[in-house]
DNA sequence: AAGACACTTAGCAAATTACCTAAGTATTTG
DNA sequence: CAAATACTTAGGTAATTTGCTAAGTGTCTT
């Protein structure tokens, strides 16, 4: 089953170097394609589909000027996924904690 | 260029809505493959693959004893990923922080 | 107006992924 | 010990992904 929500969308894009290292640079601000591809090693066209995908994975904005394209991000599809994780490592704690409370119950059957 | 690092192999696994599954089903305890796989539609080989793939990155663990298999979470992987994300999640805010100082310091747009 | 620049489109090949069925291997269980 | 159970292995197909080159299309710059 392929990729249908967004979710899923958001994880596949993160899943590559090249990628994700698009993301942390324009963490630090707005950057036009060709200053974002000078950093990778690959083919232009190659790039873009790069940054098609994390365009409709929400990841970032791009908007045309002249014959420029600037390319920001677009942190709410980050929030999306950081909500995701959170809430599994919640679950995780949840659980630690009735465990612990069972074994200290265990150990000490009658207070 | 396909996944080398080990948050590559991370946020591939979790791309998947199946295997995303599986992880919050984890994080409430282990289960064993059948139960597992009792929720999903695909047959049991396609399931098992889902587990190897998280298994490889390192997202889950499992145990075989005797002719059942138990599966549990394993939250360092998952760690790898926030850690990723809440970085992000730094680098814009900062970003922010800068840009509206500077703006509250004067005018003057551009990047 | 000519050429450089910054993408874009088109089309293609190799590798991976996500399924499947069929047939096996160990372990219980009756 | 035979049958059921719980995976496992083997092998195959279709779709997707990731890369490429070559050839556009508009937009500056000179």
């Amino acid at each position: 089953m392929p990729n249908h929500s967004p979710i899923d969308a958001a994880f596949a894009a993160l899943a590559d170097p090249t990628r994700r290292a698009v993301v942390e640079r324009l963490g630090r601000g707005p950057a036009s394609v060709s200053t974002l591809a000078a950093d990778h090693p690959i083919a232009l066209p190659s790039f873009m589909q790069h940054l098609r995908q994390l365009e409709s994975a929400g990841l970032i904005r791009s908007e045309k000027q002249g014959r420029v394209r600037t390319c920001t991000l677009s942190p709410q599809a980050l929030t999306a996924v950081e909500t995701w994780i959170i809430q599994r490592r919640r679950d995780w704690e949840a659980r630690l904690g009735r465990l612990g409370a069972y074994l200290d119950q265990l150990e000490d059957p009658n207070v």
